[in-house]
DNA sequence: TGCCACAATTTGATATATCGTATGTCGAAC
DNA sequence: GTTCGACATACGATATATCAAATTGTGGCA
């Protein structure tokens, strides 16, 4: 029943329904590159694999695919879309606005224990990518943003950019890889340590967005890549 | 069973679910606010409503909750919520961020067409404040509004101010009978038509944003007014 | 009259059963 | 060998049944 488990990271939560807790799970998995861009989401599988009835996995799932987060576009098939280069602009373009602004109203509030989180994960962030793990390496990314970003107190826009950040992982998971990576790449996060030590607004603003406009160069770059080659697999993989 | 009944304007559209079907109707009702802040959701009751099981209206109001429309967090009840002057703030920031985004990628993009239904609907509107129709005043403000927003072609950003709208919809329809209307409050439309006219994209994103800020200015006077008065009904009032 | 204990009811959450459609497979016809 | 259709299978959508928590209503006692 899930409870019994006792899975390590994901302690059923006191009051959290069941439906909540298979959504946290992936969401997690999704945003840590789990999922590919064309894996289909099989309900009765997944319920089957952590034990519990199709109810709430749909509801979990539903709720991805209302967010935009999956696809279901097909009558009967639940899968994880691709995303292409005039979606990519609009995520980031609406990542620009918000997260700069939580960034912008993180600074002042920033205190020397986020300085500690941030660098430590910042280099744990850089030995995932030296080990080739990039799940890891995307959790960690995600947790050195939204460390700023939750520290910010405007919970609307955390909860939209979340769901933003939904959207692009599986296609930004794929793109790791073949990603080049040179020092300037490394440089945007040091910068955004940097700014946030100052606890300057103005800059710690402009050090994130510059660190979602190399972000955004780099998909578009990969996605560009990927059009007109052809496509691996036409009939979309399994779950898992 | 919902599709034998041609309800007007609901027609079922072919390849949509149920579910989809009563979270239209129920986000439809919302914007026009047809729910206080506090009124009651009961997932049976409206089942049995409109003739379905509880399946797909316990998914339409989930996929509200999830979204931040409906609120869940007492363990038995769904409900409206009522907005503070920080939520309200919040809302109107990301909106003033978006719907000026929109109204200044649409600008160009606009047709004599547009500048007809514009001119037509604010006509409406006023018609239906004079006549003390709020929800058709709701219902053809957000007309107005998404006419433009419609043609910029930024889908999701159009989907995440629906989703605002969805959010501000119960407190701004128990806001509008409160109002003044002094001539200053349709310029704030007549502007908005005057700019889109001139496809000028600066002027309406300007207009756009004159138009949120005097809708927040009243909306924060109407929630200010409220606290510290005594509430109607503490206890929540039924659907209906 | 006021208040507390306890049963009945209500409600959302979850499990299970059923439905309709899409898809894939296999064999017959050409 | 190719095409087409009947049948089996798989899937999401919906309906129904059950559960547990919470609320409400009520009766009895002080």
């Amino acid at each position: 029943m899930l409870s019994g488990e006792t899975s390590m990271y994901e302690l059923p939560v006191r009051g959290e329904t069941l439906a909540e807790q298979i959504y946290r799970q992936l969401a997690t998995e999704i945003l840590s590159g789990s999922f590919a861009p064309l894996d289909r989401i099989n309900i009765r599988q997944h319920a089957d694999e952590i034990g519990v009835s199709v109810t709430p996995v749909r509801e979990a799932v539903q709720r991805l695919v209302s967010e935009g987060v999956l696809d279901a576009t097909d009558k009967n098939t639940i899968l994880v879309p691709e995303r292409n280069e005039p979606e990519i602009q609009e995520i980031f373009d609406i990542r620009r606005r918000l997260e700069g602004d939580m960034a912008a109203t993180a600074a002042p509030l920033l205190d020397e224990s986020d300085d500690v989180f941030l660098k430590k994960t910042h280099g744990s962030y850089l030995d995932a990518l030296d080990a080739e793990d990039y799940k890891t390496a995307l959790r960690l990314n995600s947790l050195f943003h939204f460390r700023i970003y939750k520290r910010a107190d405007l919970p609307l826009r955390l909860k939209i950019a979340e769901s933003l950040w939904l959207r692009i992982g599986p296609t930004l998971r794929h793109m790791y890889p073949t990603l080049q990576r040179d020092r300037t790449d490394h440089r945007r996060h040091e910068i955004i340590i940097e700014c946030a030590a100052r606890r300057d607004p103005v800059s710690l603003r402009t050090a994130v967005i510059g660190d979602l406009n190399s972000s955004q160069l780099a998909l578009n770059r990969y996605v560009g890549d990927q059009t007109g080659e052809h496509r691996r697999s036409p009939s979309p993989r399994r779950m898992r």
